[in-house]
DNA sequence: TGCTGTGAAAGAGTTCACAGCG
DNA sequence: CGCTGTGAACTCTTTCACAGCA
């Protein structure tokens, strides 16, 4: 299993980069409403929530799009980051488990805006199998493989009890989709080339609660520390 | 620059290990409830989906608590993972935005499950607020500081529309609020000391997207690409 | 003997600081 | 002159491999 052909270019944007990419994308989005054709790293950092080396770094990944003295043409950088992210096509994704989560994210309109379309909706329960949500039918989790098929789907998101979760997986594996966002709390075990993104919400509030603790810990001459931890803006 | 204070013991755990020991924890939890007595690192690594050698060395950070020959006492682990994480104590939790997201998490079972409650809900509709979840009240926005000081609200989840989330943000960091979960697409700018974790659904969705745009480019008879609906967006 | 705990090496990511282009 | 693009230094994280204890 070789995957490290030289192609073209080298286009091994590191991991770390991919995943501010859809950052940068956020804001330039906000500043074309806005009506602004061009922005210096400085401000685009800003405004992302990162420092501005950092940013040119990860652009410089993707090639020379800024113009020196200038900055970066906004609807430009847009679309190349698009282009980047496999943007500009258009992604079939079904979301397994229609509980409030899964409610909640067939109708995030961060969802279809760019690049994805909610293109099925699975439950088990006969009660929600029907129901009109967001424009599309519930079907019953019999239909998952089939439906899949039909429709092209290549993202799916997994919002069911921790259960159910592996078998789902497992199942759309079977039918070809290698790409899995997992909102389940427990580890899925997939084979080789098939990549699995979590999102674990109490894992994140532990987090929080870690460094809650510790501020309280630091009460006359404590440690020094108060660093930041991911996104430290100040003016 | 340097503070490597010689304190009681060294209490500097990196911040990748902070974010694993909640899944050594839930690994744990499920052992202990199969009355799993005792572990070794490559077993807890493997039901966390990590390799022993970084498990391993993550334990190290809190201490020696692993007994050579033999591995680890799943209880005695799960409490000092506990308390390393401050979950021992009681940490009250208010979510604010009511919607679907909003109701998910107040329902979310792994929230009340380890050391958080759920202590108040917030929306700004007069629709949503009296509502009953979860065996709450759903409040007015307008009482949100002082809901948030009675209670002793220390850790605040930001379920609003991207607009809302700032102002709502900047009110929770005036009465002391230093902890929140972001789950609005935007970025927060807060003062320093203030510790905000981003949950970003479309972020993580792009990300899986760019990879799943590579596996593509590899082989040519792969995934299903669906050639209808070439409306491309923007550019 | 079997497993943990850990130095040391390797790798990934970030920051610095400035060359060089527009 | 201003800002990008980038080598070089630095810091953080992971992996290796084995010493050392139960």
């Amino acid at each position: 299993m070789t995957r490290r052909l030289p192609q073209s270019r080298d286009r091994g944007i590191p991991e770390a980069t991919v995943a501010r990419l859809p950052l940068y994308l956020r804001a330039l989005t906000g500043m074309a409403e806005r009506g602004v054709a061009t922005v210096s790293s400085e401000d685009l950092a800003l405004a992302a929530g990162v420092n501005s080396a950092k940013l040119r770094k990860d652009l410089s990944h993707l090639g020379s799009y800024g113009t020196r003295g200038v900055g970066y043409d906004v609807e430009y950088l847009i679309y190349q980051i698009s282009r980047e992210l496999g943007l500009t096509q258009d992604w079939a994704v079904a979301i397994v488990g229609i509980g409030n989560l899964g409610r909640a994210l067939a109708n995030y309109g961060g969802f279809v805006s760019r690049g994805f379309r909610v293109a099925a909706l699975f439950d088990a329960n006969p009660e929600v199998v029907g129901d009109h949500i967001a424009g599309l039918n519930v079907e019953h989790i019999d239909e998952l493989e089939a439906v899949i098929e039909r429709r092209g789907v290549s993202i799916v998101v997994i919002a069911t009890p921790a259960a159910a979760a592996q078998q789902i997986c497992d199942r759309v594996i079977a039918v070809g989709v290698t790409s899995i966002l997992n909102f389940a709390p427990t580890v899925l075990s997939v084979p080789e080339g098939v990549d699995v993104r979590k999102v674990d919400l109490s894992i994140e509030l532990q987090i929080l609660a870690f460094h809650e603790q510790r501020k309280g810990d630091r009460e006359s001459g404590g440690p020094v520390m108060a660093e930041e931890l991911q996104q430290g803006a100040s003016a």
